[in-house]
RNA sequence: GCCCGGAUCGUCUAGUGGCCUAGGACUCAACCCUGUCACGGUUGCAACCCGAGUUCGAAUCUCGGUUCGGGCG
């Protein structure tokens, strides 16, 4: 064994690709699949990290670029680190920044070495090569680092995909290469793991090509990027398979910006074990509820006066004590803690649902249970018991 | 009783004879949101106070009525 592995198959489900597992950080262990809630400048919207505790959230993601821009990675590190910055007991994962390659706000151009950004915040440019977006990962501290990609967008031509392909691999020899030199007086247990980046957009062969060639390096664990962005279910679904059958088995596998409750358990049932996405904090602020019985739509005009909670079966704080009226008025409102109340609930539900798949895998019920949410989620809206 | 001014979607309004089957904002309703996330996007509902004139043509001009505000008695 070159490498030891931080990551730990514990079950197998009998009739899809699912799989329960173990992840082995420096700030300790989490079971597969789970969930991470978004925190780009290291805060879960409307969410405190006392939040993320009370909702058994272990695992966050931050914004390497986002972060080194502003507050500075020279800060966070002279502060402790992300974690400690923050006082967030669980794991935290930096994204690298290739994601803003997709944002005009964001994006001067990429060259062969790097990518110039723009910082929208005061306008100075930056060069980022694959060396140096290490070196910030590494000194903002997170336990998870992501490669440099170079994102291709959807409306890409199929030459310039396969060109963001070939640049992500090349810099993804270069992250690893420099991500190892960095770490190299750490002791085994106490190094920030760090994950390779497939993309390919939604064509086989490239998806192929990129996977295939990613799995060349010893990474952590492998990631599936440039998904979840608009295309067509099917294909998503088509391009996690494709990649699947390539990434090593006993790696784990991280679909980036995912975050619908249906489609994080079609993507578990591929083989998927890592989520994040901004899906459920969003679309709680806009008013649009997870459920075990379906999606709520909770600014429409059935719950004016509901006195159920969100989700009758649910344990979080939010269920407990308030009512589908009451959040309805918030939200309509744009009260802060309407928010925050709607948050909280539909990342609790993700978590929850994660912790159900865990559970369904071992059981080797998982398709089961995946078919009956799916069923139960073929409803846009679920209607009003009070009327 | 007389004089003056105003009446356009639920609300605030654009509109000075053809560009108005009346535009916008807010509200309301429906949908969307996926590694960039407070205040976002798309779509829809919805009005010229009433009547008579002038004119090829009126939300727009004239007259009467209604109504609201102000002034004089």
């Amino acid at each position: 064994m070159k490498s030891s592995n931080a990551f730990t198959i514990t079950a197998k489900d009998k009739k899809t690709k699912a799989r329960a597992g173990i992840l082995h950080t420096r700030k300790g262990k989490i079971e597969t699949p789970f969930f991470m809630p978004v925190a780009t400048k290291t805060a879960v919207k409307h969410i405190s990290p006392e939040d993320l505790h009370e909702m058994k959230a272990k695992a966050i993601i931050s914004n390497a670029l986002i972060l080194f821009l502003r507050p500075g990675s020279d800060i966070i590190k002279k502060m402790g680190g992300i974690g400690k910055f923050m006082n967030y007991k669980g794991i935290n994962v930096t994204d690298s920044g290739g994601f803003q390659m997709y944002s005009e706000k964001f994006l001067i151009k990429t060259e062969e070495n790097g990518v110039w950004f723009n910082s929208p915040f005061d306008g100075t440019k930056h060069f980022i090569t694959p060396e140096k977006n290490m070196q910030i990962q590494l000194d903002l501290g997170g336990d998870v680092a992501m490669c440099l990609d170079n994102m291709p967008l959807m409306e890409n031509t199929k030459g310039e995909i396969e060109e963001a392909i070939r640049k992500t691999f090349n810099w993804a020899q270069k992250c690893k290469k420099e991500h190892d030199k960095l770490q190299k007086n750490i002791p085994k247990g106490k190094k920030q793991l760090l994950f390779g980046i497939c993309q390919g957009g939604i064509y086989e062969d490239l998806r192929k090509t990129s996977a295939t060639e990613m799995s060349q390096i010893d990474f952590d664990g492998f990631s599936i990027g440039g998904l979840a962005l608009g295309e067509e279910k099917k294909d998503e679904y088509k391009m996690i398979e494709i990649q699947k059958q390539i990434l090593p088995e006993n790696k784990p596998c991280y679909l980036m910006g995912a975050g619908n409750p249906i489609e994080l358990l079609e993507a578990i049932s591929r083989g998927i074990d890592m989520f994040d996405s901004r899906f459920p904090t969003q679309n709680a602020r806009r008013g649009t509820i997870f459920t075990s019985k379906g999606k709520l739509k909770i600014l429409r005009k059935e719950y004016k006066t509901d006195k159920n909670p969100l989700d009758k079966g649910c344990k979080c704080f939010v269920c407990k004590n308030h009512s589908r009226a009451y959040i309805r008025h918030l939200l309509l409102r744009e009260e802060a803690t309407g928010m925050r109340l709607a948050t909280f609930h539909n990342l609790y539900f993700l978590q929850n649902l994660m912790e159900k798949s865990r559970a369904e895998i071992k059981k080797g019920k998982f398709l089961e249970f995946k078919n009956k949410m799916k069923k139960i989620y073929q409803k846009n809206n679920i209607p009003s018991p009070a009327l």
